[in-house]
DNA sequence: TTGCTCCTCACGTCACGTGAGGTGGC
DNA sequence: TTGCTCCTCACGTCACGTGAGGTGGC
């Protein structure tokens, strides 16, 4: 017979930790003094002691254990378990990678700048998106911004406020040609089936789809300062071991009051990604 | 201004977990109604909010990314808090990498024998440990019965109890023939420099050196047992991803009180291993 | 008026670690 | 008698989740 003490040495195991299987009723010492409350163990209860340990270390929690060692389960439930400890393992170290990556990419980010970025991105998974645009291919930026304020004022003044939501623009690549190809809208906040043609533009109902994984920046300000932010995200986005799974999107979460001011405008930029 | 629950949904976050950052002092709402106790969100708290999630999801603590955003602390201090999660988060993956194998090999165990083993192997550091031992080869396992009753009995009755530990084996493979070099003894509890003689057997003091990572195992009763629990143990050591990198040893536990009975005896068999 | 949203407590989580304050055993 | 070990509370951990019980806003 072993003091709790003594036990704790050969198992390695602190005697707060056998103190609490006791406590729980996991590891019971074969004798408790009454009148000392002092815990005696024999060196019969290592092996259940290191059942313990080894189950523990399989990630399967206290109160599964006992049930376990007291036979109450089958092996065909146990590898039911075991199953699930293996999904949840992987997963685990899925996320685990990501995040040093995240982490790497963050100190890389440090040596390169000597500071710290003001932007950070986020990953969000985002639901389908019923809108309101106008679709056109332009030249160059500064075309992009003039057609933006147009579409923004007309749709701004045609949409009732009830229904309207943000300024939105969808920016896709034109592989036969190097415009930009633009949609720009609104997000609406209930569904409409109509067609709507104001000052030369015809908006029309749109469901933008469900994002799993979007790398989105909230950028604030003016123009030129939104390729910094794209540059931004665009370097996470590789850093991260992330490819670009899609159209990005600009939402304009600040309701623009003067238009075509956008300077103040606060911008979340919004990229589907998926896995590299 | 949002109230809490848009807010929450635009950045993707719990309610719940707004009040608490409010109470922590992490991200007060702009403004705070004092009849109601209403929160109000401006949507130019989402970079704050977003910053605070892209920290967390480094594995920062929150009272650590306050200081940070509010640039009590310096770029180099944060790169140095980097490089200690860096660490971690490669450990984290390590040690789930090591746990994936274990839950791994436990179900190919579950779909080979149908059941659960006996055997529960845990890994231990073990430190040094001086014994008192005779050694020798011998040619099989019968010879090594006998030795080990024999030995086991004179350094019984040679050695003082308030010295004299558990019974130990160390069983090393002889390269250059099919020999078995068997160092048998007893741990000491108090160190002794002295060679003793008895019944025709040498023991000299001897410190086994402390084992970093030790695969062990206690197994109970005869000797033919014996060799399932060193194959159980194989088994583990090559499913887990360790090698073999020492002699192993034995560790009679219980005391033996009727020599040669080793019959009832638990024994601890343990395994110096390195990751492979 | 009816839902819907918001509020503030306050307990629960998981497996112990870490004292505080006191006692048994050699 | 002096250390050493043991005992029982009881709080702390970390970032919220989950009700309970009650109220504001359209």
């Amino acid at each position: 017979m072993f003091r709790i003490g003594e036990f704790a040495q050969i198992a390695q195991v602190s005697t707060r930790q056998l103190r609490f299987y006791d406590q729980i009723g996991l590891l019971r010492p074969c004798h408790t003094d009454p009148q000392t409350g002092y815990r005696y163990y024999a060196i019969r209860q290592l092996p259940r002691l290191n059942a313990i340990l080894a189950l523990k270390d399989l990630g399967l929690m206290l109160d599964q254990i006992g049930p376990l060692l007291d036979d109450a389960i089958s092996s065909e439930e146990l590898r039911g378990m075991l199953l699930l400890k293996r999904a949840d393992a992987e997963h685990a170290i899925r996320t685990g990678e990501q995040r040093l990556r995240h982490i790497e990419s963050r100190i890389a980010q440090i040596d390169r700048q000597g500071a710290i970025s003001g932007y950070d991105v986020v990953t969000k998974s985002l639901p389908p998106q019923p809108i309101l645009a106008t679709r056109h291919t332009v030249a160059d930026l500064e075309e992009a911004g003039t057609l933006v304020a147009a579409a923004a004022a007309a749709g701004w003044v045609a949409l009732r406020p009830a229904h309207r939501g943000n300024l939105i623009v969808v920016a896709r690549n034109d592989p036969d040609s190097d415009r930009l190809d633009l949609t720009i809208g609104y997000t609406l906040t209930r569904s409409t089936g109509r067609t709507l043609t104001t000052q030369g533009l015809t908006f029309s109902p749109e469901n933008l789809p469900a994002i799993d994984i979007a790398a989105t920046i909230v950028r604030q300000g003016t123009n030129p300062e939104s390729h910094v932010a794209f540059g931004a995200i665009g370097t996470w986005i590789e850093a991260n071991g992330y490819a670009v799974a899609g159209p990005s999107r600009e939402i304009f979460l600040e309701p623009v009051l003067e238009l075509p001011g956008f300077d103040k405008a606060l911008v979340e930029i919004q990229f589907p990604v998926s896995p590299a």
